[in-house]
RNA sequence: GUCCCCAUCGUCUAGUGGCCUAGGACGUCGGCCUCUCACGCCGGUAACACGGGUUCGACUCCCGUUGGGGACGCCA
């Protein structure tokens, strides 16, 4: 049988990094197997789910390279369906009519609770093959086995027995006549030919709930695969609510997919003493059977050296659209030109852990001026003192025939040489010239990026600087 | 509270009874390289939660304790 995954979000808000994960295993796992991946959206809930939650989603995982093979699909498009599975389950007593109110069902958990017992329903609509009158308020419930239990093989979790008196009657159907959640899943996970269900460890409850369901229909049981959460520095899961933020804003901070893919499949993953994988590799080394089974820690600090390694095993074409993104975030307007920028690139993949990084480190060379500079470096590096040596190197500067590294270097020697100066002794203070600060490429580099005239024009804004400074 | 799951350096992990005086990676600390910042390279720091078994021998198997997490909705 040709393995068959889905990835099933629910549409109640942005798609986060716990979910892109949950989508990287499952598209992964389908892929090293030749399997298709189906994209599911689950809003059965429209009271919560938005169309605005599903462009996020689907734009996130577009942006992580996990678009399915068949789908977006729709449960809100299924209803009709799903009602009449429920037509089904009730003719064959699998289902009942209940009337039991909300108030009741509060009052019974409290109590329940109270006495230090599970919260569930008591089965008081049960029995009595009640109507389903649409002038009487009512859901529908499955009439889950009371003996016995419900066991499945985990394909990560391993065996995993549930008696099935712990389950209550679960809701099928709310009284607005709306399909819920288990049935829905149950239904669609049939319907679509699923074999494999990838989805997160705190499914683990609902399963026995589903797999009643395919019993009840007399359909054929899919495999199920329950994968360790990911968790926020504080230990607890990741959530909406807590710590987690949309895939989207890690693009808006620099992050590379393929940085963040990698980054997710060591969570929970290894493959020997590998930390690096292309997208390729782990589409052909990626297997659920190789993971663990205990949460993992989201750390920042190691996403931070993986999208370094991206950024520079990346071509400079490959971060080209990025850069020039992230340069228009810091208001550099319009941007500079892909040559441009591709030729000044590889200079900074090795100086930046994040594409906004990069961009903060390459402004000064878009910009007209450079003034103030950090008030350190200035006061560090520009001194009088450096006057003459800085008058001088503009000076050969600017009769220079052609503005290339080795011409520069000639330049910058003979200067050297002149004012018997070390290489820092006039790179430094050259460098708060053109940059403004401490830190930059290599200060030939710097030159030749920036070019001749804008090149010529800081130094001679420093020199200025300087003298009025002087009194 | 009840049920389910988990447990190796701060973090991600290797380890499937002897190869482990526990390996790698991130972080951190120190050093090298060096015009600055990075990159790179070298080195240090740091862990088998605890208690019982089983065994000639347990990080590895079993039981318990503790700790952590998840689930207990007319949410998904």
């Amino acid at each position: 049988m040709t393995l068959r995954t889905r990835f099933a979000p629910s549409p109640t808000g942005f798609l986060h990094i716990g979910g892109a994960r949950t989508a990287l295993f499952c598209h992964l796992h389908t892929r090293r197997h030749q399997g298709t991946f189906v994209l599911r959206v689950e809003d059965t809930d429209t009271e919560r789910s938005t169309q605005e939650a599903v462009a996020v989603i689907l734009e996130g995982l577009h942006w992580l390279g996990l678009s399915p093979d068949e789908g977006p699909f729709f449960q809100s498009h299924h209803t009709q369906r799903y009602l009449e599975v429920v037509q089904e389950l009730l003719q064959a007593g699998h289902a009942y009519v209940c009337t039991c109110s909300k108030e009741r069902l509060d009052a019974l958990r409290e109590r329940q609770r109270e006495n230090g017992d599970k919260p569930r329903y008591d089965g008081l609509c049960r029995e009595l093959h009640l109507p389903a009158d649409p002038q009487r308020p009512h859901v529908i419930r499955f009439k889950t086995p009371r003996e016995g239990e419900t066991l499945w093989e985990d394909r990560i979790q391993g065996a995993i027995r549930i008696s099935n008196g712990e389950l209550d009657d679960l809701i099928l159907v709310r009284s607005d006549g709306s399909p819920t959640y288990n049935l829905a899943v149950a239904v669609d996970d049939h319907d679509m030919g699923i074999t494999l269900v990838i989805r997160g460890e705190d499914h683990i409850s609902n399963t026995p709930r589903q797999i009643h369901v395919f019993k009840a229909m007399g359909w054929e049981i899919p495999d199920y695969a329950h994968m360790p959460l990911l968790h926020g520095s504080d230990g607890a899961k990741l959530s909406k609510r807590h710590g987690a933020v949309s895939v989207l804003q890690y693009r808006e901070e620099g992050f590379l997919p393929s940085a963040l893919n990698n980054y997710l499949a060591r969570l929970g993953w290894s493959h020997g003493e590998q930390e690096i994988f292309t997208r390729a590799e782990l589409e052909q080394l990626f297997d659920i059977s190789a993971l663990g089974r205990s949460a993992a820690i989201f750390d920042q600090a190691k996403l931070l050296w993986i999208n370094g390694h991206h950024i520079r095993a990346a071509t400079p074409e490959q971060l080209l659209p990025e850069l020039a993104y992230q340069l228009t975030r810091l208001g550099v307007e319009p941007p500079p030109s892909p040559e441009t920028l591709a030729t000044i690139l590889p200079e900074f993949q090795s100086r930046a852990a994040t594409m906004v990084e990069m961009a903060q480190k390459c402004r000064f060379l878009f910009i007209d001026s450079v003034q103030p500079y950090e008030e350190k470096a200035a006061r560090k590096h520009l001194t009088t003192a450096m006057r003459d040596p800085l008058a001088a190197l503009a000076a050969t500067l600017e009769t220079l025939p052609e503005w290339t590294i080795a011409a520069l270097e000639s330049a910058f020697q003979s200067t050297l040489e002149t004012f018997h100066l070390s290489m820092g002794q006039l790179a430094q203070p050259l460098r708060v010239a053109l940059t403004g600060c401490g830190a930059s490429p290599g200060i030939l580099e710097t030159l030749w990026m920036l070019g001749q005239d804008k090149s010529l024009n800081r130094i001679q804004a420093a020199l200025d600087h300087l003298a009025a400074r002087q009194p």
